[in-house]
DNA sequence: TTGAGTCACGAAAACGTAATAGTGTTGAAA
DNA sequence: TTTCAACACTATTACGTTTTCGTGACTCAA
């Protein structure tokens, strides 16, 4: 077992100084053509490579990215962490990833934790407890620290910095409307809590497109899902009850219960209800019916936060404008079986 | 924006020694109690916290883990990173991810990149290139360094190390024996081509499960997938010219499309075909049938993975046994729909 | 009064690197 | 012969910590 050399090492081996070592290896003029040869052949010989950590201490950047999500075994997050990846690895960063399991506490000692020099900045999604919380000062405290963050998905206005997200509400908006163009008249919208951005902006956009087409607005048909595995009954009164036509569901898995449950009381999927999915995952191409559902790239996502964050953090900070964008990412409708 | 306090600013506001503060702020005995808490109160007031790269060099050791594995958009492997992040984080181990893509090329570039002193050992996973090529020259390199590298899942004999796998031919057999016990009689497999290590060993599974139930094998009832999407013709065929009447499929993906070609030319799943599949991940929960599976616990394989690793970095390094051990998950039946 | 011993703190090295600022030798121009 | 520049290196500093080894002042006993 050999350690890994050192550029002292090499000097002590060659009779020649550390900086003498270190300028031959950056093929620096300084150094006469002899030496310099002599130290690059020994080097390459022992495979040298300088070490990252001492590098980062030295240039007070240590080229890696954090980022904090929620969950990772999660079709959307684990997509837009691929994403990320992508740019990070071309442009030579890696990559950090803490999980807040959407709790608050863990985003925030996971941040506190990357941000003592672990990291250049970072990516993240909010927990729903932060959102609920609505308490943000470990980001705040973070940005204040001149540690760039970009937000994606699940973000707050609270906070200035860079975000990407979609068109929430304009997405559902769309959905909807694609649902009333195919004669659907009673159209049910099966979400999340509130406290979640998304959920709500997805709602909005729900609401906009009845009101727009005329339909009245039927607080009844809004269902609020807090735990995805006690919902069937809370989706079985909806569906026999309230004899709908259609539902906007915000997430697959919400859909996919949807649609199961249709299927036991005797209902047909797309016939006598059409179902529609936030969020283009797995499941949706695989279920039976497969699932129309708005499709949420990813990886577009990952790629776009990637390239913000970087490119703040290689423009000189001295000419730092500071002047937060927010992108959005266009979404579209993948037409699949459950809606025709 | 006010950059993050030093233990150099710390002594210069105070008049004191960097010595002095390093040791008030470690509790030290040997700092009076007045200096001590002056600089405890003055420390906590500023925040301080100490650059986690600064520690790094001097300890030589990161507190942080790197994972390599091929791809992150996939249920089992996310699985498997939510089971290491959790124990890394209750041990302070940040992890840091990297994709090889399934190319080995990636493979070896983000392990040296890894490498160079940004973590203190590896757990990792083969992409299909490195195991069809047969080259792991990057992995003993790094051994041979002193890191510690745990693999799972798919690994290779070449290289001893620590490992964590299920037994995959056990499992294997055990599905094909429990078709078997329900009356079935022609039971194909459908799985990857051969370099890919568990691939083989689920093979060797079924057949041994055959032969020991006295049914012949049939070298025509293993289908072998190399692309996903264009395999449905294959799969067609194999079903509609063998009379078979069940699957084993090595994974989630293969066993859906299965009982979707099925469906098309008329076959009820499970009546007329049984279908298992492994891998247990969200599809066969959600498909319709719902699909029994033979589950192959993330969450423990990332468990122990990490426990392995971080019990070989925290043993004093003197008295490294290096009697590497491989770890056995147990895995266990599913029983859904597919089957009855 | 001297010696030892405690107290409270500081200096310096070390981790590995890169860059700035020296330094000694040589050769050539004045 | 002096002066100056070029050459080919080396010393040093800095990044932020921790830790070992000092050291000066003071106390107390002999």
């Amino acid at each position: 077992m050999k350690r890994k050399i050192t550029l002292k090492q090499i000097a002590k081996e060659l009779d020649v100084s550390i900086s003498t070592v270190s300028k031959s290896l950056r093929n620096s003029l300084e150094i006469g053509e002899e030496t310099r040869l002599k130290v690059q052949a020994f080097a390459k010989f022992y495979n040298y490579k300088p070490n990252n950590i001492a590098l980062s201490l030295k240039n007070r950047k240590t080229k890696a990215i954090g980022i904090i999500i929620p969950e990772i075994v999660h079709h959307f997050f684990s997509t837009v962490i691929n994403g990320i990846e992508q740019v990070a690895n071309e442009h030579g960063y890696s990559v950090i990833i803490c999980l807040s399991d959407d709790s608050f506490d863990k985003e925030v000692l996971n941040m506190e934790m990357l941000a003592n020099g672990s990291i250049d900045g970072f990516i993240m999604s909010l927990s729903k407890e932060t959102q609920f919380r609505g308490d943000f000062h470990h980001i705040s405290e973070v940005i204040n620290q001149g540690m760039p963050v970009v937000m994606f998905d699940r973000v707050t206005n609270d906070i200035l910095c860079d975000k990407v997200i979609i068109d929430d509400k304009h997405a559902a908006y769309e959905a909807v409307q694609s649902l009333i163009n195919k004669g659907r008249k009673k159209i049910a919208l099966v979400t999340t809590v509130d406290y979640v951005s998304v959920g709500k902006l997805r709602t909005d956009g729900y609401i906009k497109a009845l009101l727009d087409n005329g339909i009245p607005f039927n607080e009844n048909l809004i269902i609020k899902i807090e735990d995805i595995d006690t919902c069937e009954i809370t989706i079985g009164k909806l569906l026999e009850d309230k004899a709908i036509d259609a539902v906007f569901a915000v997430n697959e898995l919400f859909a996919v219960t949807i649609i199961k449950t249709a299927n036991k009381i005797g209902l047909n999927v797309p016939k006598d209800l059409a179902v529609i999915a936030f969020t283009d995952g797995i499941i949706s191409k695989y279920s039976t019916p497969t699932i129309t559902t708005v499709s949420q790239s990813g990886i577009k996502m990952g790629n776009k936060a990637a390239k913000m964050l970087i490119e703040r953090l290689e423009t000189e900070e001295d000419e730092e404008d500071e002047n937060y964008k927010t992108e959005v990412i266009e979404t579209h409708l993948i037409e699949r079986e459950s809606t025709n």
